[in-house]
DNA sequence: ATACATACC
DNA sequence: TACTGGTATGTAT
């Protein structure tokens, strides 16, 4: 189908730019001349030339796909409409059309909410958000266009009148804990999708309310027995002219009784149960929502939007009814295809369902397994038909959008700004996560994300703000001499540790610790067993593997009466918990110190560095010496290669030698990457066993420690005796516990990283 | 693992 | 004047 603004050739890349009016409300206006005032206002800005470069982007990828299609040969498509068909064959065996799932949307929500709150609005144009973006609009703003995600200022174009109200989340999130209220009395795992929208399986509701007397599907109307009942619908906000009141107060002449209370009888059908909530939720808050119900969750999402606003849509339990409803369906309604993907399939002819069955074939050799096979499902009307419980989250991030933000000493105080800020919130939830991300998004409006997975997981403002910023410093040197110009600045964490993840560390190093225990084998053979135990964590199992070896201790499994101190490694005459405790702290204090050196946590002292270190480059002080410490080459290099401005920098980084390994045969450990007044191999063994510990002593004290990440590691020159331990810390994160304990065991002292790596 | 793109609200 | 913020997931390397 066409699309919005590709009606004139010269300008086939706009659609990304234009208004997008396939939501409810936004039927039969003038495309045409929406488009125009959103063009002329959007024209030339950094934004409009970034759209337009993405928008040649997709066009480049529908290129190439076409030349793709174009090689593709009959005999392929034949083997390829063979294969869809098996697929076909076997999803359809699947198909499950027991369920009855629901999908309850607010009208218009925040929109709704604050015409509800001011009456003065209900019947302006309006839309909650501000000049630079509309998070929502009400249905007589849409009708001029103006809708969610458009900015207030273009809005204000096509609207003058439109009245702009900023956002009251609190409120939001009050009402919306109002209707969750009502959707659990119908599916107490109900999944909320936002605060106004939710997924819910009626089925088990509704097999028990056959069996409900009327009584319990009577419900009443909000108001009190001395309210006139007129007031009642002037409090509903006016969503459409001719919308329909869903009032029974004023439908049901019988629903009024002598009492003088209103109410209303609903049915045991799931069209009744859904009306039922529905009116439930009007009662309760004055705002109407929609609602789909079908089969599964991919056609109740479908059918919310058919009947809004203040309706609800039946899509019956049968295939015959799913294939037609289906057939007819324009890809992009679908929940999933948006705006590029509908683009690409509209590139091979395909806007409809019926074309996404017929072209399958197709679609299977020049789509991705994944995608090809959810356009299968949906071809067939196929989706879930069992409400995922809610999952655990997988990421946290905040980010700002600001002015113009040039200066580094501004940006990496925004930088610390925003961990805290994340470390709060994380704190909530009682998260630790192992990677960092570092969002940046410059006046171009051209985004880039950096990030960093550490040996461990980070939760405070410092931790997070140790690998922030050194992200962050790598940008503004990558662009240097010209400073980083940002629009944008978010920061994420990801990789969480699992709660089950956090405790087993130090259960588990307990355990490890008494020998006597865990039935009768010993220390060796119990971390054997804890590698095949999914709850252990790897990184410390190697560590202690690794720590173990050196230490001869196969002859003290026997010997249960001490414990293996995890810090000195000496054996503990002892089997009382307590004073062993007291020996390991007594370790920790004398030990906490040294691999200190190398922290990089004291982030005022780097703010300095940084104003210093950045306009004259490549000096030769301690200062930045230590600092260049910080930016793992590889990292670098790989950096380097994405950025336009190829800086003279990166050469001398790179051929610059180590001055730590230059100083005759003094040993450099390659963790702490701190030079050991030594030539005993005995003692530096000693010394990279602690440095390997660190991360368990991190958990251990629970304490800020400098973050050893991977890539440190690779930077060191590998010379001599350091080759083995290096392996060691790249096992660490690369490979499963199993697979590095045995590759650790097996390398030899001439295999170089690099070969390693490969 | 990282970067970038797409999608949803 | 002015084009979001939070989360998940797909695609590509």
């Amino acid at each position: 189908m066409e699309n919005g603004a590709s009606s004139t050739k010269e300008e086939g890349f706009l659609s990304r730019m234009a208004l997008n009016d396939n939501k409810a409300g936004m039927e039969g206006l003038d495309r045409d001349k929406i488009n125009k005032i959103i063009m002329e206002t959007s024209k030339g800005s950094r934004f409009y030339e970034n759209e337009l470069k993405k928008e040649q982007q997709v066009n480049q990828r529908i290129e190439k796909m076409m030349l793709q299609k174009a090689q593709i040969t009959e005999q392929q498509l034949k083997k390829a409409q063979a294969q869809v068909e098996r697929v076909a064959l076997e999803l359809e065996r699947s198909r499950d059309l027991t369920r009855v799932i629901v999908h309850v949307d607010m009208d218009a929500f925040y929109a709704a909410v604050e015409m509800r709150d001011c009456p003065e609005l209900k019947d302006k144009p309006m839309a909650v958000g501000s000049m630079s973006m509309l998070s929502t609009s009400n249905y007589h703003a849409r009708k001029f266009g103006v809708r969610a995600a458009m900015p207030g200022f273009i809005a204000k174009k096509l609207c003058p009148n439109l009245v702009i109200v900023p956002p009251n989340f609190d409120k939001y999130r009050a009402v919306s804990d109002e209707i969750r209220e009502i959707f659990a009395d119908y599916d107490p795992h109900f999944q909320p999708v936002s605060l106004d929208e939710a997924y819910l399986d009626f089925t088990d509701h509704l097999e028990k309310r056959q069996s409900w007397p009327e009584s319990c599907r009577t419900h009443r109307c909000r108001t009190s027995s001395t309210e006139a009942v007129p007031e009642v619908a002037n409090l509903s906000p006016v969503l459409f002219e001719d919308s329909p009141s869903s009032s029974p107060c004023l439908l049901s002449p019988e629903g009024v009784r002598a009492s003088g209370g209103a109410f209303e009888v609903f049915g045991t059908s799931v069209e009744e149960a859904v009306r039922e909530m529905r009116f439930r939720i009007e009662q309760k808050t004055t705002l109407t929502a929609s609602a789909g119900i079908a089969p599964n969750m991919m056609l109740a999402k479908v059918c919310s939007d058919k009947n809004k606003p203040n309706g609800q849509y039946v899509l019956p339990s049968t295939r015959e009814a799913v294939m037609d409803f289906v057939q007819a369906l324009p890809v992009r309604k679908v929940s999933g295809i948006g705006k590029v993907s509908e683009k690409m399939l509209n590139a091979l002819g395909i806007s409809s369902c019926s074309h996404l069955a017929q072209q399958m074939a197709l679609l299977s050799l020049l789509f991705s397994e994944t995608s090809w096979h959810h356009f299968m499902q949906v071809s067939l009307g196929l989706g879930s038909t069992y409400i995922p419980r809610h999952e655990e989250r997988k990421s946290m991030s905040t980010e700002r959008t600001f002015k113009e933000l040039s200066k580094v000493e501004e940006q990496l105080s925004l930088c610390r700004e925003l961990c805290e800020d994340l470390a709060e919130d994380m704190k909530k939830e009682d998260l630790k996560g192992k990677t960092v991300t570092l969002k940046l998004k410059n006046v171009n409006f051209e985004v880039k994300t950096r990030a960093l997975t550490l040996q461990y997981a980070v939760a405070t403002a410092d931790e997070i703000f140790a690998v922030a910023k050194d992200l962050l410093k790598m940008e503004i040197e990558n662009e240097s001499p010209q400073p980083l110009r940002l629009r944008l600045m978010g920061v994420r964490i990801s990789a969480f540790v699992g709660l089950d993840d956090k405790k087993p560390l130090q259960k588990s190093i307990i355990g490890f610790l008494q020998p006597g225990k865990t039935g009768s084998s010993g220390p060796t053979q119990e971390l054997h067993q804890k590698l095949e135990n999914e709850h252990f964590s790897t990184r410390s199992v190697l560590t202690w593997h690794f720590a173990g070896v050196p230490t001869a201790q196969k002859k003290q499994e026997e010997v249960s009466e001490s414990l293996t101190c995890p810090v000195c490694f000496r054996q503990v005459e002892t089997t009382d918990l307590n004073v062993f405790n007291r020996h390991i702290d007594q370790c920790l204090s004398n030990t906490c110190r040294k691999p200190d050196h190398s922290t990089d946590s004291d982030s005022e002292s780097d703010l300095e560095l940084e104003s210093k270190g950045l306009d004259k480059h490549r000096g030769e002080s301690e200062v930045e010496k230590q600092e260049a410490k910080n930016y793992p080459q590889e990292a670098q290099r790989s950096l380097k290669n994405h950025s336009q401005t190829d800086s003279s920098i990166s050469a001398d980084n790179e051929t610059a030698p180590q001055p730590r390994n230059n100083k005759g045969s003094i040993l450099t450990c390659p963790v702490c990457q701190l030079t050991q007044d030594t030539n005993d191999l005995t003692v530096f063994n000693h010394h990279v066993d602690l440095c390997l510990n660190q991360e368990v002593l991190h958990e251990l004290r629970g304490q800020t420690s400098s973050p050893i990440n991977t890539l440190s590691v690779t930077k060191s020159k590998a010379t001599g005796e350091c080759v083995y331990y290096m392996s060691v810390c790249l096992t660490v994160s690369h490979l499963t516990g199993a697979q590095s304990l045995i590759l650790s065991k097996g390398l030899g002292p001439h295999n170089t990283i690099d070969k390693f790596f490969r």
